[in-house]
DNA sequence: CCCGATAACATAGCAAAGCTATGTATTGTG
DNA sequence: CACAATACATAGCTTTGCTATGTTATCGGG
């Protein structure tokens, strides 16, 4: 009935808008077709325009930080996954600084909180896992301090990645981290081996 | 010798940059001028382009913050006061929403730099207060402890504010804070009520 | 007291941005 | 095989930030 759309340009677009956001140049339409030999119509049939383009982006960021945070295996110490969680976190963030800035610039679509929903969901079987295991207290609410967690983690790739604070400041994720599962319940020498030992990726 | 620059129609472009930052309205040089009388020349007189005009903007935005800061009295309670300061940081951020995005929106300028260390700076007397009374540990580094407190703060400001988190999220910010301080050394029931006292602000 | 130099300001227009209208080509379906 | 629907190119419109140029107002020196 009709020619159809090819998925392969989608993905084409989608991975020069990355790419131009990694060497801090422009994206803008025309600079975006320039390599691809598309003309700038295919930005409109494949987003709708720049807006679409923009939270294609989003749902990019949010699909690459899955894959950061599926690539933590759950281990016998959930209190170090948790930890290695929030390194992976931050892992993708400084990986691509620009990209998570998009991820959480402007307006929120529903997709985009799904997308959010699925981080947290992770970091919710973590702090699950702990209770089970007794290293949190019983009355620690999962969603709570997996919604803390995610706020330690955020503010701190937002203020290294793309702020002020210098990239050493990522050591501050140990005591952050320490002192939140300390206080929900674990010993804090376990604690702190745990977070330290599930902490190792971040700090390149 | 030569005509003066008005400083009120400065502060009057800025006004009317921030009053579109609010109502949500693009914030470009025409529709900044439009409604001010003076020509689109004197966005460059005053600010030598958009950009210095966003600049200006993220001085503005510091500037507030450091009054809401500022408000907030040292009392006899340096823990209170900790999260009193926090709650102030919050209270700043969910006024103005859009400014305090340009904050840290784009390139960290000297002056930003600047201005984000004063802001520091309080949290540091705070915390050095605390450890005079004996609530922190001696062992306790008030920058570092500092930071921490400011990378929840900011965590919480970005994911609430302008984020995916909903406003009921502020409340993350007690357990948050209250795992922090005990971690530094003060003592669970009195820092939870510390806490609790300093954290009134933000939650309307 | 006035005049010239200098800076503030208005006007007009340029390059590039995003977007759209229109025409062409291609492909799946009856 | 023919038709219709859709992908895609081309060209041009509107608005963006910015600049070149001319005009006007103001402060300091004679």
């Amino acid at each position: 009935m009709a020619r159809m759309k090819d998925p392969a340009v989608r993905s084409q677009l989608i991975d020069r808008a990355a790419q131009l956001l990694a060497a801090r140049q422009p994206v803008t339409l025309r600079s975006l077709v320039a390599g691809t030999g598309v003309s700038t119509m295919a930005v409109y049939t494949y987003f709708g325009g720049m807006d679409g383009l923009w939270t294609a982006m989003r749902q990019e960021g949010f699909t690459r930080l899955a894959a950061r945070l599926a690539e933590v295996a759950p281990s016998a110490d959930p209190v170090r996954d948790l930890a290695a969680l929030g390194a992976a976190y931050l892992s993708n963030a400084l990986a691509g600084p620009d990209l998570y800035r998009v991820m959480f610039d402007a307006g929120f679509d529903l997709e985009n909180a799904a997308a959010a929903d699925d981080t947290l969901h992770s970091l919710v079987r973590a702090v699950e896992r702990a209770k089970v295991i007794g290293r949190f207290r019983d009355d620690v609410e999962p969603l709570g301090l997996a919604t803390q967690s995610w706020i330690i983690g955020h503010g701190l790739a937002s203020l290294v990645a793309t702020g002020p604070l210098p990239r050493q400041a990522l050591a501050q994720g140990v005591p952050l981290l320490t002192a939140l599962f300390t206080g929900a319940g674990d010993d804090p020498g376990n604690c702190r081996r745990s977070v330290e030992r599930g902490w190792r990726i971040p700090d390149v």
